[in-house]
RNA sequence: GGCUAGGUAGCUCAGCUGGUUAGAGCGUGGCACUCAUAAUGCCGAGGUCGAGAGUUCGAAUCUCUCCCUAGCCA
């Protein structure tokens, strides 16, 4: 029986460039997506650009554009780097729609007619100047604990005290470096307490991980406040219709635009909304987030959509961090890597793999490695995965093209295909981790299988050719079926083994049935290894005085999806060509040690 | 300061509810093979499991204290 399973990215900020980070929860949703496709699922995924708030108003002001057109800009270079990184969104849509301003009304009338909505007035810093209140980190000054000049207004970098703004000695508006001053003005607030009882059977009900859980079991001891969803005009946003001049805070329309981009797809698909979205819904429903925004979407968003009388999420998935190289992402030391940075260098692929390879359920952070991307890549997908097949297609090719009849060793063959099922468990557990572990100890039993049996000394007798098709044959249907279980992390490299088998890999089961006397095609390379240099260049200290808009204004230059022809394999030149090369065979007489050199890009 | 999650071989990490000589991959040393993108196979070296104390017949695994790292909060 096929599961209706709706699931979900984080939506991604409208006003920056996606690094790694986003890069890598993408690719842990895609991953789960296409594994539930394969096994047969309706798996729908949905995602959106987050485009509302204070922060893209003020950055369009900044750079002389309508928020409009910022968000329409960003959400190109989005679609272009999720693209890049092949995440196969059914939907990519904006909160800045129809649909969601739809919806976010809808949400909130239903939330205010059973008096879950207050009104009261809050005391904010207002800035004459520009005629706007300022969020805490758009107000600067001195600590008032540990005296650190120019510090956010809600908290010390220095000595990490937390306080308001009003707290600051010397408070500045960081829009127009003016003073602000203090003024009042209502507010509207969702009633969270109101829902404490349903929350915490909802926590208790394992829709979240362990670590989350514990979490929230600290905010439920602090107690649940009130929820202050809107902001005055001026502000990018949706203007909420019993209270002109005020405007609907982008988190509370941001998790809606979930809502909105499955909207559009069904639009589209003439799918049932009810199906998905009503309370008693049957189908499941799935968040993929960072673990800094577990608070929005375990407490307000089930409250919300409780409220409103929707269905609550079947899983919130939280992940930690990315560190590059043990540290930090940081834009000083070079380690802030953009999507596009990283597709101007390399091939997708690689990164989907080691993602799956290191990124588990969990919420603890995850190391990016370059040296561990390198080792891992060239090692595991290059010299035990994409070995088996290149080291036996070449027998098959000069034995005629054509599969054996039958497998010399069907039994091991069994095994390969009697693992999917645990390894699929893995998947569905999101414990790529450990699949990825346990597919390449199956890639390590497929070389040696080739090994022990030794085709390329039976194929100097040429009695003995219908073994080495045979044992090639072992081989190409032991690599088809790991390339099955890697199909939902490598989709590309599945398709062009696809070519190369003649087969699909759209689905789980379909390896129950071995590849046998059939033509295959030519072996092209699945994947080429990593140069490490080329890695290594993917931190590079930014040219000196590059700025924000600088980075934006480069991404408005085309750049092809590079990479994507590494993986799919060099095509095969022409004569002309090849006569143009010169190559030269030379003799090492003598090789020394050399010093090191004296920096290195640490 | 409180809370949470971590600190296991050179590197990246597994080790569930405590139980034989602590594991994997990579790297490294040796050997073999030469089909394969200098790939593959075999053998080996390498760890006082952050520190200390305790519970137990027995602890990387439980308890306490301390040190270090990251994050959340006041």
């Amino acid at each position: 029986m096929p599961r209706k399973i709706l699931v979900t990215s984080a939506l991604p900020y409208a006003n920056a460039a996606l690094h790694l980070g986003h890069i890598m929860e993408a690719v842990q949703t895609d991953i789960w997506v296409r594994f539930q496709r394969m096994r047969g699922h309706d798996c729908i995924y949905c995602c959106a650009e987050d485009a509302h708030g204070t922060p893209i108003m003020i950055r369009a002001q900044q750079e002389g554009i309508s928020p409009e057109t910022l968000i329409a800009r960003t959400a190109e270079q989005h679609r272009r780097d999720y693209a890049g990184f092949l995440i196969g969104f059914d939907q990519f849509h904006s909160t800045h729609s129809p649909e969601n301003v739809r919806f976010t009304h809808e949400i909130y009338a239903t939330l205010r007619e059973r008096g879950y909505i207050a009104r009261r007035a809050v005391r904010q810093a207002y800035d004459q100047k520009a005629g706007m209140f300022l969020p805490d980190r758009y107000v600067r000054g001195t600590c008032p604990r540990c005296k650190s000049p120019d510090q956010y207004g809600d908290s010390c970098e220095v000595c990490g005290s937390t306080y308001t703004p009003a707290d600051l000695i010397d408070p500045i508006s960081t829009v127009t470096q003016t003073t602000p001053v203090w003024r009042e003005s209502d507010h509207l607030f969702f009633n969270l307490g109101a829902f404490e009882t349903m929350l915490r059977e909802y926590v208790a009900g394992g829709s979240l991980q362990p670590a989350v859980r514990a979490k929230l079991a600290e905010w439920f001891e602090a107690g649940l406040q009130d929820w202050d969803i809107s902001r005055d005009a001026p502000y990018f946003g949706i203007e909420i219709a019993d209270a002109p001049g005020k405007f609907f805070y982008v988190w509370f329309d941001a998790p809606i635009g979930y809502i909105a981009s499955f909207e559009a797809w069904r639009a589209a698909h003439a799918a049932s909304f009810d199906d998905y979205w009503k309370s008693e819904s049957a189908s499941e429903l799935y968040h993929f987030i960072g673990k800094d925004i577990s608070y929005f979407h375990t407490l307000f968003w089930p409250a919300v959509l409780h409220g409103a009388d929707l269905r609550r999420p079947s899983g919130v998935f939280a992940h930690g961090f990315l560190t590059i190289n043990g540290q930090k992402m940081s834009k000083s030391r070079g380690t802030f890597i953009t999507a596009q940075r990283y597709l101007e260098r390399l091939s997708p692929e690689p990164l989907r793999y080691y993602y799956a390879a290191k990124l588990g359920s969990g919420i603890e952070d995850i190391d990016f490695s370059l040296d561990d991307f390198v080792a891992r890549t060239n090692s595991d997908l290059v010299g035990k995965l994409v070995n088996i097949a290149s080291r036996c297609a070449g027998f098959i090719q000069r034995g005629g093209g054509r599969l054996a009849a039958a497998l010399p060793e069907p039994g091991l063959y069994r095994e390969f295909a009697a693992a999917g099922e645990h390894i699929a468990a893995l998947y569905e557990a999101r414990e790529y981790p450990t699949a990825m572990r346990e597919i390449m100890e199956l890639a390590d039993r497929a070389n040696r299988y080739i090994d022990q049996h030794k085709p390329w000394s039976l194929v100097r007798d040429a009695a003995r050719a219908d073994d080495v098709r045979a044992i090639a044959t072992q081989g190409l249907n032991l690599f088809r079926v790991l390339m099955s279980y890697l199909a939902p992390v490598l989709p590309h490299m599945a398709t062009a083994a696809g070519k190369f088998l003649g087969c699909g890999f759209d689905e789980w089961s379909a390896v129950g049935v071995a590849l046998l006397d059939r033509p295959i095609a030519r072996y092209q390379p699945l994947a080429t290894r990593l140069d490490p240099e080329a890695v290594a260049a993917l931190i590079e200290p930014p040219p000196a005085g590059a700025t924000g808009a600088a980075t934006g204004a480069a991404m408005s230059a085309d750049t092809a999806t590079p990479g994507s022809a590494a993986v799919a394999g060099a095509a095969t030149i022409g004569i002309d060509d090849f006569a143009r090369l010169d190559l030269r065979v030379a003799r090492v007489t003598r090789a020394e040690l050399v010093e090191a050199p004296t920096s290195c890009c640490a």
